[in-house]
DNA sequence: ACGCCGTATGTGAACGGTCACATTGGGCTG
DNA sequence: CAGCCCAATGTGACCGTTCACATACGGCGT
């Protein structure tokens, strides 16, 4: 991007004191609305700063403060639904409160892409962290970096107290517990990758609740949270077809595995119940709309930011980890006919 | 975000001299790897940069280049497939070309919030814009802005010369070929909502090629993208079901369709043939699998930022606009029975 | 042996703000 | 009316880097 070299450089405060007749402090002072101003003076230099259209000096700034107001996302699959959203709320919580946002998403989850992530991210003089990368993998190399910046991640292994999540345990029991109250017994689990913190929480969920009703579990069935993965794994399944319900870890899989049920000529939730995770904006008009778990995502990321600026909750407000998500009962779940 | 006030600043290149025992700028010019430097002299130095973890400040060498290496991103519903896959495209071209990345989501599209993001850009000192914002009202609003800093929209109107998209009339085309050829007549389009440029383009893209086949076109309805409003629609349309084919201007308007027509017991494509527009990574596993419109949202990322730091697109490469979406036959569409 | 050139390095100033401290000029108190 | 305090403003230094220029030194041609 060449630079223009014939536009002089941007109006600095000596620019808009030397118009105001006033010194570069008082400039200083209007910026920064410090006490002890004469309103006359103080309305005359804003007056000087429209005028030459003065920005202050970000760089400048930084560079005497060393304060940057600017916060990283560390992030992976930014593009799906949970992560972008999370992402849209932590920014505009971030912006609300004046600071920066800037993301990096994550090539691979090898420990180099993360640390030239990461490097990316410390060069820019961030103040603070948002991780959404929520393998354990990313986690676990980022408790080895110890990082001089205070940081978040959106996804808890229960250990660190500066992780803050929904709670996938509790969303998971809901499901599963939905599952059982309808009569289901022999129900498989789709979980996510097993590299996933998510997807190993919301396994456990499964399991505990399962285990509390005394029905026998299945071994889980590791997936990759895509649609395609549901319906492969879904036409394995239904090759023995030993089950009446499938608890999938996400809606992309449940809207796969719905495709192979229906391939199979059954009918949901006839012969198969399914309930989902996440309850993305298209769940509802999926055929039949999906029982689903609804995370509040938005909430999710205004959180973090509070946390990381009030410096790890000691507000005692709602504990970190309590967000509570909830179940929403569609039509892709019924009673079980065995 | 308390400032830990007892952790001194962090070193700078006065340090790295001091122990390597050569002046600052020697250190600078290690940074910048200049010529004429001993090898011998280089090493030295890089071996203390590491000892110290030193890491330039960013706002010293802002401030005096004044280049701040940074992209700015302005986007409207970030979270949707689309926009959301192009902002992960463009952060990694950018990233592999050393500048950062910096996203601001509009809350509303009225003018007051976009020169409030447009405004928080600008105080980043962003060297260029990528705005993807697809509003016509945000569109005029940056052309009326007259910017100082270069940029390119993700969608263009045709008139503008830093714009760049994928060809959404071409794409509508394809598919309202697509089911003229099927043997339709009465085909209703369901577009975007009226204020959105690649809305426009799609409804003028079926418009034209209906036209041409001398196919009679009714007035289009004019949907907010969501699944929710598809549902609605069809409902709506249903009553009267005067026609055999539904070109929806995006895939969740169509995931709603396909939802309202199933309600009224009808068949997907017996009875109706969908056609959607994205190709979001679900659409294969609708019910029945949706036929829609691929976009390749990763290159036009790429491309953008190729346009954005070569200044105009001034090396002959492939035309700004050439990106030319694929019809991806499925099973939501097939011959009119009529 | 002298000047010259090129290579390797050093020095001072500047970028645009903020901070700590100094300076001014009333108005109030005693 | 002296003394003081406070409100309002100004001055110098500094943050960490790059730029323009200055310097030291060895080799080479004449």
């Amino acid at each position: 991007m060449p630079s223009d070299p014939t536009r002089s450089r941007a109006p600095s405060i000596r620019d808009v004191a030397r118009l105001a007749g006033v010194s570069y402090q008082t400039v200083s002072r209007v910026l920064n609305d410090s006490p002890n101003l004469r309103e006359e003076t103080k309305l005359r230099v804003q007056q000087v700063m429209d005028d030459l259209q003065y920005r202050p000096n970000r760089a400048a700034r930084m560079l005497v403060t060393s304060r940057s107001r600017t916060i990283g996302i560390l992030s992976a699959s930014s593009s799906q639904y949970g992560p972008a959203s999370s992402i849209t709320a932590i920014e505009q919580a971030a912006r609300a409160e004046g600071y920066f946002v800037n993301t990096v998403n994550l090539d691979g989850s090898d420990r180099e892409s993360i640390e030239r992530a990461l490097n990316h991210l410390l060069d820019q003089a961030i103040e603070g962290l948002v991780v959404i990368a929520p393998q354990v993998r990313v986690f676990n190399t980022f408790t080895q970096m110890n990082l001089s910046v205070p940081f978040v991640t959106l996804q808890s292994t229960g250990t660190s107290d500066h992780a803050l999540s929904v709670d996938q345990i509790a969303g998971a029991r809901l499901a599963t517990r939905h599952l059982i109250e309808l009569g289901h017994r022999n129900i498989y689990h789709l979980a996510g990758p097993q590299d996933w913190i998510e997807a190993e929480a919301r396994m456990h969920g499964f399991l505990t609740e399962m285990s509390e009703h005394d029905v026998v579990a299945t071994a889980p069935i590791l997936g990759d949270w895509t649609a395609e993965f549901g319906y492969f794994a879904g036409r394995e399944l239904l090759r023995v077809r030993d089950f009446t319900a499938i608890f999938s870890s996400n809606d992309q899989m449940a809207l796969g595995l719905m495709h192979a049920v229906r391939d199979a000529g059954l009918d949901i939730p006839g012969d198969i119940s399914i309930v989902g995770f996440d309850d993305i904006p298209e769940a509802r008009h999926f055929w039949p709309p999906l029982t689903t778990v609804r995370q509040d995502f938005g909430e999710l990321g205004r959180r973090a930011i509070e946390l990381l600026l009030n410096g790890g909750g000691q507000l005692g407000g709602p504990s970190p980890s309590g967000i509570i998500p909830e179940l929403i009962v569609r039509q892709s779940t019924g009673t079980s006919r065995f």
